[in-house]
DNA sequence: CGTATCCTCAAACGATCGTTTGAACCGGCC
DNA sequence: GGCCGGTTCAAACGATCGTTTGAGGATACG
């Protein structure tokens, strides 16, 4: 039972890890609220119904998640040297930033789930709020890859985005060595997804 | 209301559609026999559980899937003509020839939203049952991309099976141009997919 | 006709769900 | 002290879930 923290932060730790282990419907209030030591009227005391805390649940990460990728790519966007390998950097390694503590990697659990759910309400909030950083991420790879068509160059996104959710989810087959620091790996990760997307993005 | 074939096959044809819209506990036993057009009790009578109807729906579509793909692979393996895209092809082609009936192609929407879930029994179903089918192909793989070191061919065919389940999950929601035959249309797809997973697997 | 087998049906079971209620508690302020 | 807004609590609400039951229909075979 966590018990450090106000009741709100308490129940938004509890719930992200029980939704990425059991899912938005899986997980109940009640397994929820026995984990984080609160009483079980608290969430819809604090949050109002259960939609509103799991759309925080997504809120807290992504704020932070999508403004860190949107800082690194305002460094490179329009430079004259910037190369495809930087902007895939600036939209990967906040991610795997993120997943370097073991909530914030179950959070990626989440979002790989939620993709996965073809939920409606959760796409158009999702597609409401961050939608933006996206498009900016889009028009710079347009820039860098001129010789694409529209139509290509979103064909092409498509496939690396799902390459990627399906890796920082976590369940690839690839298991770090215990010989190898948690920095060392995260490097490697990285540098793995970037060279497969580059490959993925800017092939004949 | 599905009313045709008996009342075992309606049962897995409605079940099909909705855990692929819903989920597999999103969607009830109660929709789901009124969609089908049969009494409730029946999914208990065929099936014993609900669990058990789950694993129904994937062996029936999973049965005929993998052994289409085995066949195709057969024809290619150890051959000293065969190419990185043969392979591809004797992979992907299969579950879009299944893709090409509207419930086919939602079952791939199944088959994604299980891979998201983590959910463990049915992961433990799904390599006791499918697991020689994907060692097959990475052996061939291997053997075709001798420069890689076991690592890296593992790490990069993880990635294209991120990018290959994402992309046929969404596969019902790509829209055919109203010019382009049904046929020509999956050719295409085809080859995109292909082309994105040569790249991704391949490059230096 | 009788009966045996397979199947369907309406109804109910107990469990669990999200949510609501109203009383109890608790700090700070007059 | 007395009061009050914010919070926690046990308990209950109605709804829905998967599953079970037992009666009844349908069909085939003697």
């Amino acid at each position: 039972m966590n018990s450090s923290g106000s009741t709100k932060e308490r129940i938004l730790g509890a719930a992200e890890v029980l939704f990425a282990q059991r899912g938005f419907d899986g997980a109940s209030l009640r397994q929820l609220t026995t984990a984080a030591g609160v009483n079980l009227a608290a969430v819809n005391y604090h949050f109002g119904s259960k939609d509103k805390l799991v759309e925080q649940v997504f809120r807290r990460r992504l704020d932070a998640l999508n403004a860190s990728r949107l800082t690194a790519l305002a460094k490179l966007a329009g430079a004259d040297d910037t190369t495809l390998e930087d902007v895939l950097d600036a939209y990967i390694r906040p991610a795997l930033d993120l997943s370097h503590d073991e909530s914030g990697s179950l959070f990626m659990r989440v979002l790989a789930r939620a993709f996965a759910e073809h939920d409606d309400t959760l796409r158009q909030f999702l597609s409401a709020n961050y939608g933006h950083v996206m498009r900016q991420f889009t028009a710079e790879f347009a820039r860098l890859l001129p010789q694409l068509s529209k139509p290509e160059l979103y064909w092409r996104i498509d496939l690396v985005t799902g390459a990627l959710t399906h890796a920082m989810s976590g369940f690839g087959m690839i298991q770090r060595k215990s010989d190898v620091t948690e920095h060392a790996h995260r490097e490697e990760t990285v540098r793995h997804l970037i060279r497969f997307a580059v490959a993925g993005l800017s092939h004949p």
